[in-house]
DNA sequence: GCCTCAATGACACCGGTTACCAGACGATAG
DNA sequence: CTATCGTCTGGTAACCGGTGTCATTGAGGC
């Protein structure tokens, strides 16, 4: 702290003679008090809205802070509600895409309200993931947390949260255990959708590449798959369902296998872009094209997905509109902004060149 | 404010019957005051290293804090020091990759200090951009900021955090004003990089797609390949420079202008990886192959990249390892953190299969 | 004239910090 | 051996910039 102090003060020291302390000073509730001619606590309530202030009352004091265009410090309010302004952003998605998308949502929605995003990156698997999560929680004294898949749907930092009386939103592709804080992505309509369209495309052989079925995302998926082509009246035979970790590399060796199979399907649907490619270089690998010869679906829609040829056909979800009514619910919860918001987002099929009509037997 | 402490009180009513209030409360200096049978003074100097404590003292109550399992609140330390312990990340670049490589690697170079990283995503162009910047910090108090471009070339920024006395750390292309704050990416070595490559591989009809040249790293990326090839006598024909977006459509268009040509370029030096893949497009709607009939190379490294085909030869920047860099090194400015660590950060480059021999004339 | 209620202010407090002072302690001088 | 002095430490109070609690004031209703 010592050398900390010496730098700012170098710092000072070379800016000494610019404008006197006194008028550079930010201005703070009692200077706004002063000026008014009330207390402070009258400006307090003006700045906390409350309704016991006349309204004359408040338009003087309201003036003087728009003038000095004073802002209440956070910390200081923070330390006398025992609660700061930050709202933690908890993730543990590989994908940047996904992060990013999330993180822009969620700042969509706390625009303007004065609170702070605070990122915490963590891995569910470290041994000190709870303990981490514990400190940042109580040593910030978070206004609330938002959590992406998986974190998520992890029960025991939600349990974490509530004994730590720390509000939270939970955004997750299924319902969960408290579904008061919850905001459901529905990827079982996103799998459906994928079905329905391979459906109507006349196929009828179909093969899946699942992400790994401890993951919700991945287990919902193909649910949502399967339940859309029996609407259709075709059953997904789970010898043509094959496992994968949601990377390239794993999903071109169950591409393989799936592709070399007699009779071979003529679509698959993938859990993710990623392993939507890795079947992409599986097909050309054996020399079938995409989508004469095999129709391939990702889900996600990766940026990817887009500049790949022939250009994919995926599910997308609207991450950043989940990051932001994620944000807007956990402010509602805690009775900032007043707004209402549906909290269910739908994802939606985006059919581009790598699907087609099955081939004649 | 009210209904926000309605929602709070409803919670806690609803978890009522835990344990007791006493117990459950986070210990305070006080509280470990009075159990090391010191002064709250002592035990601030022990929390700050000052080096006016005995050393039994601070043993006995560094023990105590130990076991309370004591974190000073940073809140209210921060309203003493008039300073948060919040830093700044502050960033324009639409590449989510990026974003999140260098947020990545700001969080690794923080861990451990205690300090947070608050961001900040922000629009240069925008009539408000200074004045939310500067209520950013303001209002936060900020401990410091990182700038990643292109907002870290942004002089008016810069002016900006040092009349608020405000730490910063810019991470950019060249050289800018203050070379004290300053941490340089060399993107004229990558470019010379891809120009030594693709001359050794025999090519001396080269293009380059340059991204907009008010973006520094384009112009630092477009000079540094001009020179790399001037030192392998090549002489880089500025009929052959297309200026594009940056973006995947940009690419696209000046790849095909650049393909069209008589005599047709044998190689192309994309400014990133998007326009890269652009011309990747270009090439296959000619009816060109890559690497066969023209090479192709990229800059950035995206996760793209390695998964198009044939993968993208590519320059990469250590991104995380600068966010690391630049987080430490704002720290040292700020008297915390006492390693060494260099400042500066050579981009390699990534040879994959977009690269290949000059074609025959 | 008393009671009620809206509007305001006085004061302590949140959890740390600094400024300043007092007491302990060892060393030194008389 | 005692008085005096300087050096360490630790205690006390004030402060950072807001908030909660409770008392006070004045106007209006009965």
């Amino acid at each position: 702290m010592n050398d900390r102090n010496q730098a700012r003060a170098r710092r000072d020291a070379s800016r000494a003679g610019a404008a006197s302390d006194e008028s550079r000073r930010r201005p703070t509730i009692n200077d706004i008090a002063r000026l008014a001619e009330v207390s402070k606590k009258t400006v307090s309530r003006v700045i906390n809205e409350s309704p016991f202030v006349k309204e004359d009352t408040r338009q003087k004091v309201s003036a003087i802070m728009r003038e000095l265009s004073y802002e209440p410090d956070p910390q200081a309010r923070g330390l006398a509600f025992r609660r700061s302004f930050l709202v933690g952003f908890i993730y543990n998605n590989p994908n940047p895409q996904y992060v990013v998308n999330a993180q822009q949502g969620i700042l969509d929605g706390l625009k303007g309200s004065g609170l702070e995003l605070a990122v915490r990156p963590c891995d569910r698997d470290s041994d000190t993931f709870l303990e981490e999560m514990r400190g940042f929680v109580q040593r910030q004294k978070l206004f609330g947390v938002i959590l992406f898949p998986s974190v998520s749907e992890d029960e025991r930092l939600a349990e974490l949260l509530q004994g730590l009386d720390c509000p939270y939103v939970r955004v997750a592709s299924v319902e969960l255990d408290d579904a008061e804080s919850m905001l459901v992505t529905n990827d079982a309509v996103g799998g459906s959708e994928a079905a329905r369209h391979l459906a109507d495309l006349g196929h009828r052989r179909v093969g899946h590449i699942t992400g790994p079925l401890t993951f919700r995302s991945a287990h919902e998926r193909r649910r949502g798959f399967a339940e859309g082509l029996a609407e259709r009246g075709i059953v997904l035979d789970e010898a043509w369902v094959k496992q994968a970790g949601y990377t390239f590399e794993s999903g071109l060796a169950a591409g393989r296998e799936l592709l070399a199979r007699t009779p071979r399907p003529t679509a698959i649907f993938a859990g993710n872009d990623e392993m939507a490619l890795g079947a992409y270089q599986a097909a050309r690998d054996l020399g079938l094209r995409v989508p004469d010869d095999v129709s391939i679906i990702g889900y996600d829609d990766a940026p990817i997905a887009a500049r790949v040829w022939p250009a994919l056909t995926t599910v997308r979800l609207p991450i950043r509109d989940m990051g932001r009514v994620a944000a807007r619910k956990l402010m509602r919860q805690e009775g900032v902004d007043h707004d209402e918001a549906d909290e269910t987002v739908r994802p939606t099929l985006v059919v581009r060149a790598s699907s087609g009509p099955a081939p004649a037997d």
